[in-house]
DNA sequence: GCATATAGTTAAGCATACTTAAATAATTGA
DNA sequence: TCAATTATTTAAGTATGCTTAACTATATGC
């Protein structure tokens, strides 16, 4: 008899282990790399939700505007940004990931889920089935209830 | 057909959702909570794999052993952790998290798995019995293939 | 047109986390 | 025993990221 608690349960234990380990790879990938954490949450915004003004990285970082602004300001010279006049705006900027920043998540991306190759190997013909399906079902309602994506404006 | 290219791809895509949403969750809790990230590093390290040394901690965090101690005596002085010295080698000192620091990790797990619990009740009893399975194949495997915990001693 | 709001930058100052170098204290080994 | 190693701490100095406050420039609304 399974229902929603044992589905929580087994969800969250899993996910537990999950993050844990990645949030370690993560912080040494970070450490190693020599970018920094706020860095790269901007190219996690960035990566993920694409291009966007400096008061929206302030926003998704609850930092002020002026911290933005000079975060940002470090990483366009470090060129892992481009930072560009919006045309429809011109007080505003347009900030976009460059192949530089892009190819940093790739490759924290890369470090860090080297292990999910590895256990991807693991499975018989039916467990890929019974993942597979699982993923689906997964994909699809996560996607259903995902947190509408933070607006431009308020 | 399913073959662990596609495995590897599904989960990988998946686990990219999870963690880019978690990721963002970590940190808005972490500057909302008042904590730092070396901070929550050290408290997740002492949550998840129990009590160590200074040098152990300045190891896991790849920091000299001189970073490691400030920031473990800030985290002294907040109550986040206790320090006692070790019984069988009197020069070093056994760090422990404290009931504070433990609920600061598990408010922030819980903080962050909201939308797990969002997420689990949004399957009928068929994909619950698909995600169950496919739950306990991933734990299995991934006990399978854990690095080993980082030893006390090289 | 002009007042007000918005987007971003700059400057000054503070806190934190890091480094290296030097010190203390305990353990280990020939 | 005593020299060398190990665990930790302290001090001094640096870099980063943050804040507030003041500023520039553009857009919006009456």
């Amino acid at each position: 008899m399974s229902d929603s608690l044992e589905i929580k349960t087994a969800l969250r234990g899993w996910m537990d282990v999950v993050m844990s380990r990645s949030m370690h790879d993560w912080m040494h990938y970070v450490k190693a790399s020599g970018i920094s954490m706020p860095q790269l949450q901007v190219l996690m915004r960035l990566f993920y939700r694409g291009a966007c003004g400096v008061s929206h990285v302030s926003e998704d970082m609850s930092i002020t505007n002026a911290a933005a602004s000079q975060l940002v300001d470090k990483m366009f010279q470090q060129g892992l940004l481009d930072r560009v006049e919006d045309p429809t705006d011109r007080r505003a900027k347009q900030l976009t990931i460059t192949e530089k920043g892009r190819e940093f998540v790739a490759d924290g991306i890369e470090q860090r889920y080297l292990w999910i190759d590895e256990l991807s190997e693991m499975f018989d013909a039916g467990e890929r089935d019974v993942l597979l399906k699982a993923l689906a079902i997964l994909s699809q309602k996560t996607a259903a209830i995902q947190k509408p994506p933070q607006r431009a404006k308020a």
